[in-house]
DNA sequence: TGTACATCAGTGAACGCGCGTTCACTGATGTAC
DNA sequence: TGTACATCAGTGAACGCGCGTTCACTGATGTAC
């Protein structure tokens, strides 16, 4: 049954690409190794000589989830088109696929220390990129509209999802899209004094 | 072993309550029935003399800490107080006493219908309670910066609950505190068109 | 290049544990007289 | 009010299942000559 060396790479590839939308979709709990490695076409038995543990492969996934997150919002040059984006129906619709940090939310402050610094750096790493972004402002306070649209945009998909009501949720859609995209968000929202 | 019909009610309350404090503090599925019982001093075996099954547990716990959270945030009369409050080091440490929104985030979209509907009622609310706490501006303006503001401060919470840099969350919640408080986040920042 | 052997990726059965759930039982509470 | 019986909240053992993990085995790949 062995496998040639670079098949088993891919092999491996695919198991953290496959749990990396699994876990995203039915969270970490919701998935048990026979799914994932089914999913990839394996037998569970195989799953050790890749991975020390079921949170091991979490790990990598989460990363994974992350590194793929920062390609994607990495292909646009405006904030419009950012928010446009992760404010989406197509988005809300397809959390396998979508930001792990709106599909995992809490657990994720719940995993292992190696989760928790990869999520620090790709906030971080995602404030570098919106801030910029704003058409005006002081590096502070571009960083702090940059802090509150990455957290705005998380919270209301959060709430989007979790809301039993289509035009509730429609409308939590809109209002993040129309307040963090085409540049609303102005720099005098937050940086004015009372 | 029988007790009361009284003392019987109040074990009951004690176990929603108490569950409603673990699976904040654990996740759904990070407690068991065993240790709700025993938290809240009885044995595993009473607990379907009280409820149908762990689901229908989790559905009521859910509930009790949204009337919880809906409680508590009614005693502020302003924003200010209010977002003070939700974004505090205090409320960022206590997860199990704190907002279940933030707490159980992405896992209460993947609950039954009856936890989804209370979540809905429950954001409707909080968003009448926000729009008359802003100074100024249409009530459609009102309802759509309190969405932001909503979104905005449970998306911060868990960011900085979840990232593992602690200058880093503290500055995510200076951020949103400073942002979403103190009415700074005026009507403009919202109406205004490009 | 071809052959013989060693390696090791993947298989599938098995283990052990925890968890949700069930159930026969206990004994204090509630009720009927 | 007191007694006798029925009820039923809670107990704790047991069940069954799924899941993470282990392991002996298989057979194709990789390597040594």
């Amino acid at each position: 049954m062995r496998v040639s060396r670079e098949k088993a790479a891919e092999n491996r590839e695919r198991i953290v690409d496959n749990a990396s939308r699994l876990f995203r979709e039915k969270g970490f709990d919701g998935v048990g190794l026979d799914a994932i490695m089914k999913d990839a076409g394996l037998t569970h038995g195989g799953f050790y000589g890749h991975f020390g543990s079921k949170d091991d492969l979490a790990a990598e996934a989460v990363t994974r989830a992350l590194e793929g997150s920062m390609k994607k919002q990495g292909r646009f040059t405006n904030l419009d088109d950012l928010v446009s984006d992760y404010m989406s129906e197509r988005h809300r619709a397809d959390r396998a696929n979508g930001c792990p940090v709106a599909a995992l939310g809490a657990d994720i402050a719940r995993q292992g220390k190696g989760v928790r610094h990869g999520l620090a750096a790709y906030v971080r790493a995602q404030l570098d990129r919106y801030a910029p972004l704003f058409r005006d402002g002081s590096p502070a306070s571009r960083r702090k509209r940059a802090i509150v649209t990455l957290a705005g945009m998380i919270g209301a998909l959060t709430l989007a999802r979790a809301v039993d009501d289509a035009s509730l949720s429609d409308e939590i859609l809109a209002a993040a899209r129309d307040t963090f995209g085409k540049a609303r968000f102005a720099r005098r929202s937050v940086d004015r004094r009372s």
